[in-house]
DNA sequence: TAACAATTTTAGAATTATTCTAAAAAATTA
DNA sequence: TAATTTTTTAGAATAATTCTAAAATTGTTA
């Protein structure tokens, strides 16, 4: 492992956000100025290909990455757009059950109103 | 309605493959030789927008069009990138169950290998 | 239908996010 | 340590999409 591939895995892990490959080179940045923006995508590549984070595709705004390789949905909010985790069980078995084996991975968008948002 | 967005519709509708923005200008040129790239972007946002068609956001590959605006999952194919329809029961009973009620519209995407792709 | 306003289209430049390149540096292996 | 492999770097290249401003089209009102 790198110094520069455990800075980037650190960034991801010691901050709950989901940052775009952008704000990872940035952060890394502060902590190594001479790194590269292709050093932070190899990075990103390779610890996603090492299931060690997640990437999130983005809708119409760049990729964010996941420090957790756990697959879990997003709950984007039709009312504020907020994105937030939420557990959705069962999944998993639903998909090995109409595909005949395990996905290489899977993502799922829920859009609904926030809890917040649905008090008020 | 214009000319061109009208085209644009009808070449969605018209055939069950999940087009790029980039395909579907090319399918529209054929018919339409002058139309712009641009127009083509636009009308496939403002179709969007009065949910006549569904963008699915692409993995790593520009973004595709579905035709129909009725949630159902994607098969994305890690080997060709080709988008599928497939079938996973029990999917909006599991976001009910988590939700607490019936989700706007839910995105599931999953990733592995295509049949054709499997296969060879 | 004429006159006018509003919207859409067009071509191509600009932008954004990402990937590629090839030489230098660092890490790994023998 | 020497040789080999891998990674990093800076910046150019690419791909997808958005922007721009003028022209064309469409819609509206008299």
């Amino acid at each position: 492992m790198t110094r520069q591939k455990a800075l980037i895995l650190d960034i991801l892990k010691s901050d709950a956000c989901h940052h775009t490959a952008e704000e990872i080179f940035e952060l890394a940045r502060e902590r190594n100025p001479g790194i590269s923006r292709a050093t932070v995508y190899n990075n990103l590549h390779s610890l996603e290909r090492e299931k060690c984070i997640r990437k999130i595709s983005g809708d119409d705004r760049p990729d964010r990455y996941d420090s957790s390789f756990i697959p879990h949905a997003h709950l984007v909010c039709t009312e504020c757009g907020k994105v937030s985790d939420i557990d959705v069980s069962g999944i998993e078995a639903a998909i090995f059950k109409s595909l005949g084996c395990p996905a290489d991975s899977y993502e799922l968008k829920i859009r609904s109103k926030c809890r917040e948002c649905r008090v008020n």
